[in-house]
DNA sequence: AATGAATGAGCGTTCATTCAT
DNA sequence: TATGAATGAACGCTCATTCAT
């Protein structure tokens, strides 16, 4: 009942190069469809990894998803550290195109990690943690580099403006050129307001 | 009312309730997990409705899925039209106000049809037309009465930002008031552009 | 996830005929092989039943199990109560005998449920159980009557030996009619010497 | 010895030691489960061996279960072939106290070889072979040296009185000391009525 | 008409065995 | 040679759907 090898880490370039693929398929197809209608059967398919192999690396669907939540989360607060470093340089146009960008930039990513939302096994504690990093990046920036927790109200809707430009992107890119000014100049908008506000 | 129907309305009226019992225990389902993990089974037994009974009203998974959204979509285009008929009386933070609020109280039959998102069965047609008709009345909304496919961009930025401000309000209903001014007035900034720029 | 329905309980005859089918099934197939190694799928083709009617009515291959294990055990304790209550006018060679035979009569039930030895799911609690209830009634035979917790250990020998007759009984049925005066005669032996020892 | 020998020999002294490890393991984990809930990814584990070097080892698994059954049986017959060589000179006693003793000593080996009962591969065969040893070398114990196969069912019953007291010690050793010298007494008294019998 | 037992394709996962390195 | 990654048939179990009662 008990199995002796549990864990994963590909040592070989062969097996990096096959946890690629599977996470490369994953997040398309989860950024597709429903979590709990992407199989691991498909994946494996779709990745051309046999079954065995994907559960190798991953050992349980749950496992996973965990995988595609860790790595989009660093990729996130990667890029937004980097916003905040330089922001007492920016102008608040600068910095929501800064933000509109990397958002774009990570939209399938962010897709599959929506329908990831529901996983069991501490994804929802995942998530928390990341949402936290996040606004505690966000409220930074809207405080002009010293962090702020009054503006934290502030922060999340920034966060969410943010994640709706992505999905309208993502949604209808033939709107893209159309939409990016006046997104840009919502949020150019939201950003000036914190800043007035003060910290 | 004559009695000689009076022998089948109960009947009817039972059916009625069953109906709407379990178009309610969906919606409740439905928008807390995924269309995929929520089971016809789960969804009969919660509603008190024996399966085959379930399967009589709905004879898919996807015909449930279909009314559910079919009713979501005719509650809101109902109140926008609402919107619609009274702009041309209303400022800008009052037809801000007015949206935000209509997307609050319709915000669990909204998270029941995210998860229906990807639903076979003409489910993406559905979801087009809904869109297109609330992009219609957000389109006329910007053009204060006169509909203009030049602000159509306008409308699909308004839009994703309502959705944006209902979900913040539903992940994290603490922060409703601090956040209710700052959404409103993003609205109603949104709007003022449009309505300086003409139709 | 969560599945509406878990339980059991045929209400109607086809159910109940299946119920024994499918038991009686399971019992041959674990009375001649490893718990592991006989499969669901093998229980229901063998007795006619889908394999999601098998788990109507036994919702995991423990349950299963469990349900074999009860049964035998009310065969088994039923039987010894009747020894019990008859043992105060029988001779030490009756006891043996009817003893033995007993074994003899339930040689595949005890089979199989040799196979669900190490079951989890409280399957060893199941067992300890039986055992406890079993020692007791042969105490009691063994001292006539009166429950003595000193004849104990004469006890547990005694179950040994009878289980070891039935074991030989199965595995060479050919030698049951050369084997069956000896081991009667062992065990009579036995008890005996337990009652001549006195409780 | 030589010098020219050493090259080789530590490499077939680690091959010899490994065996050893990974015949233990099996040994020990077959005496505690099912043979098929065992995976020879879990002995390759326990045994500090890698599954590629267990498959060199042993080809299958059944060639694994094969190699215990052997050496079980050849423990086993050699011990009795030392009581057979000095059944002459013993009494009664003393032979059932060397059974018993001999029975307790296999306890392990023999643990795991009842995991071993149903395997495919002349497993079944090797096991005949192996009863058919024993039950030569018990029925001359009972012939008192010279070989009877009048005494061949008294033989089996033996066995199988050795068998129960071995499970009996290994389910409760708790008891062993109470039960010690009452299951002597049986054997003995079995014996004795074998020689009294006469050839 | 209403019920719930029956069905079986398909899911997540395991593991004996093979084979490239 | 020794290693452990790769393979895929098969397992326990689920659930949308059908159908006899």
């Amino acid at each position: 009942m008990s199995s002796a090898v549990d864990a994963v880490a590909p040592k070989r370039q062969r097996g990096i190069d096959r946890v690629e693929a599977i996470l490369g398929t994953a997040i398309l197809l989860f950024s597709e469809r429903d979590y709990s209608s992407v199989t691991m059967t498909e994946i494996a398919a779709r990745s051309d990894t046999a079954i065995g192999s994907l559960y190798r690396f991953f050992p349980t669907k749950d496992a996973l998803a965990a995988a595609i939540l860790d790595r989009y989360g660093a990729h996130l607060i990667g890029a937004l550290d980097q916003i905040v470093a330089d922001v007492t340089q920016m102008t608040a146009a600068g910095v929501a195109d800064a933000l509109v960008t990397l958002m774009r930039d990570l939209r399938h990513e962010r897709a599959a990690a929506l329908s990831l939302t529901h996983v069991q096994e501490g994804g929802s504690e995942k998530r928390r943690a990341l949402r936290a990093a996040m606004i505690a990046r966000l409220s930074t920036i809207l405080a002009r580099g010293q962090h702020s927790p009054a503006l934290e109200s502030m922060a999340w809707l920034l966060l969410y403006m943010l994640k709706a430009i992505r999905s309208l992107d993502q949604d209808r890119p033939d709107l893209t050129a159309a939409v990016a000014a006046d997104a840009c100049r919502l949020v150019a908008f939201h950003i000036e307001t914190a800043w007035k506000r003060g910290p």
